[in-house]
DNA sequence: CATAACGGGCGC
DNA sequence: ATAGGCGCCCGTTATG
């Protein structure tokens, strides 16, 4: 039976109303007699979220099967979007009830609860008997630097035994004192000897450092590991929910162990320190024994991979250690400058903002003030202003071209520029800083790009993290950032980094020679290509590039990225034609360079992913072995084959992933294996630090008097601790006290022997 | 008021 | 037939 819900009027018996009034009466007639299958059709077919597409078809599953009714409160009321989410939130509180009830009811004999402290003696002796364990921390919240441990869960796999040790301040008289517990764990988390497993293992590392627990043996973390098996896990995937590498999400997926998260458990604000024991220890002793069955079955697929296994225990593991201390060491913000600055460029945004009114408004067709911010609005009254239709509001391909012609589009890039500037950085990040520490703290996430490259910014499953992102901040506002009372910052990059590492991947006689001979690689390639003398091709009389060089600037990111001979063309500034051939002559006399790229196109083609350097990483590019769909000539823009096209453009896609993120990859696992030589080098010397890692670059944090003995160690370890085969590392170093305001070594050391003189 | 998509822009 | 790789974050806009 379908429920069918009537109103009691019709247009006709409304009296006094107007037109308006009865047609809108009708419409509330159409809609109310609307069936609830036919409320679901519309609901489902509205542009609803991931997350709440989800939900509602939990919803619907649940009143088809009769588990669940209307809400009481909405009856006569037509079924909305807004109900079916509202009776979501009782579907999932009745089954969360449910779903404990029966975790606990189904504890394995082999979860025990440890409330004794002779028994957590025990069981750590037991677990010296293992040459690795699995361990989780339960805490109070998610701050490293303010919450604590309120529980331990420990899995000795060889005793098949998994454990949970509630301490306090866990709400429940049986919790041990925190610190008696963790003085009886702390040999077996600081030893060597026995392995760990963690899932995401930064965090618990920070956990107990907070407890003065000094971890070691890390052994594996089922999160990055998980990462480097597949870092396609979590691509946002229409229809697909994002944020698979939590651990419940792969114990689901992976081990045929559907599991639920904490939220989807005990809600989203609940603290664990008060959840009752039974539950915890249900709850808290599955995540080590899932983590710990994740390890078996990830090292188990590691292993047919030797290389990347080598590379994963060697570089990705204990490089978490460095990520800790990079993470904890944080920054010193300059406050008096940003604020000054601050205040200088608001006065600026002010005077710009005031003048683009004044002159747009008069094209603004509405009563409502004109919201500069609005793309919206600003497209057609700029179009107006400057007499010409604007297709959008790009600053380099639509504004800057025109930005000489016209004032107001001067003024508008500059008003956009100041506003970026001290929205995202200059006023933002002094607002960042750690109310405990004192600090500054960034993120550096090794599972964040799919290339192995670092990514930093906040953590997305902390909405209090204070975190940003310091690979992004621009020149401008690194002048914030100084190093603390009595240090210096030291920056070293890798000279041309991508580029050597293309030259020793492609085998290109041209690149390597460069690279040999000491010599600018971009002029190497303009004097390959036209025959003309170095000194020609490379720098002009005041300094600046020649044309050629920068011709080759731009042919070699076209290159790298895949780019076609349209946008090359655009890039040049030269039609499209006349783009291809300068690429076609390019790649004739770069044989070996034009082979590679060749190569790795069929090579992904072939087997739908790429290799880093070594078969140490690799990137999987599914789309790459697809089959294009054929779209007959001129039926290009048909709608009906829109979906022909979006297929067609994701093999375009990977297809030039393949060549960039062998470059990228290979380039971020020299950084890396460097990023822990560097940090072993720290860890020797007093005040040592490493202060940041920025792709091509690492940053120190060394004290003010520091030696040449000691620039020699930083120039050792950028320029020995990662080869790409015969080309050779190549590294500039600066000194600087505020950040990008550097200058070279020799420099520092003349200014203090003039001091000293004085 | 929360969430998500999007345009735009900073870094390498 | 199609148009530059990898990120993070801001403000606006759409939506219920």
């Amino acid at each position: 039976m379908k429920p069918k819900l009537t109103l009691n009027i019709t247009a006709k018996t409304v009296e006094g109303g107007s037109d308006n009034a009865l047609q809108a009466a009708a419409e509330r007639k159409t809609k109310a007699t609307e069936t609830l299958a036919d409320a679901w059709l519309r609901i489902l077919a509205m542009k609803n979220s991931d997350t709440d597409a989800v939900k509602l078809r939990e919803v619907k599953r649940a009143m088809d099967a009769g588990d669940i009714g209307r809400d009481v409160a909405s009856a006569g009321k037509r079924f909305s979007k807004a109900e079916a989410l509202r009776l979501y939130a009782v579907l999932a509180e009745s089954q969360r009830e449910q779903k404990l009830a029966d975790l606990v009811a189904n504890t394995p004999s082999n979860y025990r609860l440890l409330t004794d402290i002779d028994e957590v003696r025990a069981v750590v002796a037991d677990a010296f008997n293992e040459l690795i364990i699995a361990v989780d921390t339960e805490t109070t919240g998610l701050d490293v630097y303010v919450d604590v441990i309120v529980g331990v869960s420990l899995t000795l796999p060889t005793a098949d035994m998994h454990y949970y040790i509630p301490i306090q301040p866990t709400e429940d008289e049986r919790a041990l004192p925190s610190e008696d517990v963790l003085n009886v764990l702390k040999p077996l988390m600081e030893s060597e000897e026995v392995g760990k497993v963690f899932h995401n293992a930064n965090y618990d590392i920070q956990m107990f450092k907070r407890h003065g627990i000094d971890l070691r043996g890390l052994a594996w973390d089922t999160q990055t590991a998980m990462h480097v098996l597949n870092e396609n896990e979590d691509a946002p995937v229409k229809g697909k929910q994002p944020g698979t590498y939590r651990l419940k999400d792969l114990a689901t997926k992976y081990l045929g162990e559907p599991s639920d998260t904490f939220a989807e458990l005990f809600g989203k604000n609940a603290k664990f320190a008060e959840v009752p024991l039974d539950i915890a220890l249900v709850y808290g002793a599955k995540d080590t024994d899932l983590t710990w069955r994740l390890y078996e079955f990830q090292y188990a697929h590691m292993a047919k991979m030797p290389t990347v296994l080598e590379y994963y225990q060697t570089v990705e593991v204990p490089l978490l250690y460095v990520i800790v201390e990079l993470e904890r060491n944080g920054y010193v913000l300059d406050l008096d400058f940003a604020k000054k600055f601050g205040h200088e460029l608001q006065t600026q945004a002010n005077e710009l903002h005031d003048y683009l009114i004044t002159e747009l408004s008069k094209y603004h067709d509405s009563d409502e003030p004109m919201n500069i911010n609005s793309p919206q609005q600003l497209r057609p009254a700029l179009s107006k202003h400057i007499g010409k239709e604007l297709p959008n509001l790009d600053a380099k391909r639509t504004l800057k071209p025109l930005r000489s012609k016209h004032e107001i589009i001067d003024k508008l890039l500059e008003y956009r520029r100041i506003t970026k500037l001290s929205g995202t950085y200059i006023d933002t990040l002094p607002t960042k800083q750690h109310p405990v520490t004192k600090r500054w703290h960034s993120r550096f996430n090794p599972m964040g790009t799919v290339t192995g490259r670092f990514s930093s910014g906040m953590d997305k499953d902390n909405s209090d993290d204070q975190s940003f992102n310091v690979q992004n901040q621009p020149k401008k506002a690194r002048k914030m950032f100084v190093a603390p009372p009595g240090k210096v910052l030291v920056g070293a990059d890798f000279k041309a980094q991508e580029i050597r590492c293309v030259a020793y991947l492609s085998k290109e006689p041209a690149l390597i020679k460069a690279f040999i001979e000491n010599k600018d690689p971009y002029a190497n390639l303009a004097v390959e290509f036209t025959g003309l003398p170095y000194e020609e091709v490379y720098k002009t009389a005041d300094g600046g590039d020649t044309e050629w060089r920068k011709k080759m600037k731009v042919a070699w990111l076209a290159a790298l990225y895949g780019a076609s001979g349209f946008t090359l063309g655009e890039w040049l500034g030269v039609p499209k034609k006349e783009a291809e051939d300068f690429m076609a002559k390019l790649w004739k006399s770069l044989p070996a360079l034009g082979s590679w790229i060749e190569g790795n196109t069929e090579f992904v083609k072939q087997h739908g992913f790429v290799w880093m350097d070594k078969e140490q990483r690799k990137r999987r590019l599914p789309e790459a072995k697809w089959k294009r769909e054929f779209i007959p000539y001129g039926k290009y823009d048909d709608p009906k084959y829109a979906d022909a096209r979006k297929h067609n453009g994701k093999i375009g896609g990977a297809i030039r992933q393949a060549t960039n993120a062998r470059v990228q990859g290979s380039s971020a696992i020299q950084t890396k294996v460097t990023m822990i030589r560097a940090h072993e080098e720290c860890s020797k010397r007093d005040g040592w630090q490493l202060w940041a890692s920025v792709h091509d670059e690492l940053l120190f944090e060394i004290p003010s008097d520091f030696t040449r003995e000691d620039i020699a160690v930083i120039e050792d370890v950028m320029l020995n601790s990662y080869q790409f085969g015969e080309v050779s590392n190549g590294t500039d170093i600066e000194v600087m006290t505020v950040w990008g305001e550097g200058m070279p070594v020799e420099e520092w050391f003349a200014n203090k022997e003039t001091e000293e003189h004085a």
